[in-house]
DNA sequence: CGAAAATTTGACATGACTCAACTGGAGTGG
DNA sequence: CCACTCCAGTTGAGTCATGTCAAATTTTCG
């Protein structure tokens, strides 16, 4: 059952007992959406938070050229939502679309703060997820300076090997911040290099 | 007086009363750094979460060949620390060092985890500090992606008017992760278009 | 099998870097 | 108060990493 995938993830940094779990199953819903559908568009409000028990998706970015930009990708265990839209309740700047079909938790702003309140382990929790995402985030802004875009992808590779196999090379260039063709012509320099 | 200035700043977010203004006075302590001083230094544990109440910091990440990369800066009412290093207690990745003399006042790991216990409001503050601290990490990322350095110099100055008046010109170059003689060329590019 | 999507390849353009020389101000000491 | 040095900033020539655009090829999938 989808539920069990969050209590088996959270038992690896807290433990809930059976009340808790109870209070926890109260206040969340279950969704499943098909590839290519959207969990959040750009200028939408994000009401959900999102655990992916299954499927894969991208968080991107429309620029005014209509160019997309890859912020993030989401796999089995992570965390997906405009964040900056989700605690504040306002327009998202991204949007959220799945890669293949995929299965999530999801958590209400209402939900959340209330859980907060009820179970302060999580949000305990949740301060630690999120001071983890910004030291991550931090880095990927120094790795980004410091690289060249081969290096970035060798980094990539070595960082989400999951990611890698499961999404098409024009998103991973995206995520890089270089062109499906640059990356194209990197991979064929790292094959002859060998 | 120092402390009081923290709890100014703590006041537009959250109320603390008497009783706990008189914790949290209880555990940290003050400190000023000179000008040129190591807050923090890459490979020590980063022992401080530093409000600074006073003074400019920069927060820096030397490469291989000894090249400084600039993470981030602080000024007043700023919050810096190596957080990773911060968090796990593990060796810094980061180095902070003060641009003028700074006064801050000081959080230590174990202190700021019993001040989350005693004053729940406080755990609650900085989770949301730290979400805001995750968006605009992210945001910075795209923007990165998505802006020409000359576009990103002007953004620069408009989120940080104040910054860009305390620092010299190469350290915001570092910043935007371009070379200093770079931007020297975006510089005069802008005035003679005016 | 055929169409659409993803990837590769090549010619050319450009943003940003490197290195070296130069300018100009801000101390500092005589 | 001048001469000297030091540091930040500027400028220019040449180079390199990466981007653009268009065409060719390969893969995916109905």
């Amino acid at each position: 059952m989808q539920f069990q995938s969050l209590i088996n993830y959270l038992s690896t940094f807290i433990s809930l007992d059976e009340n808790e779990q109870d209070i926890l199953a109260s206040k969340v819903t279950h969704r499943t959406y098909l590839k290519n559908q959207y969990m959040v568009q750009q200028g939408d409000v994000c009401k959900y938070v999102n655990f992916i028990t299954s499927g894969c998706t991208k968080t991107f970015y429309l620029d005014n050229d209509g160019t997309e930009h890859i912020v993030m990708f989401g796999i089995e265990n992570w965390w997906i939502a405009d964040l900056g839209s989700f605690i504040t309740q306002s327009p998202a700047d991204y949007n959220v679309q799945c890669i293949e079909t995929t299965e999530v938790i999801q958590f209400t702003h209402q939900n959340l703060e209330s859980l907060y309140t009820q179970i302060p382990k999580l949000e305990r929790f949740f301060r630690k997820i999120i001071e983890r995402a910004l030291v991550a985030s931090q880095k990927r802004i120094v790795r980004n300076f410091t690289h060249s875009a081969k290096d970035n992808y060798l980094i990539f590779k070595e960082l989400y090997p999951k990611i890698e196999q499961r999404v098409p090379q024009y998103m991973i260039a995206s995520y890089l911040g270089i062109t499906k063709e640059f990356l194209s012509k990197i991979k064929s320099e790292l094959i002859f290099e060998k």
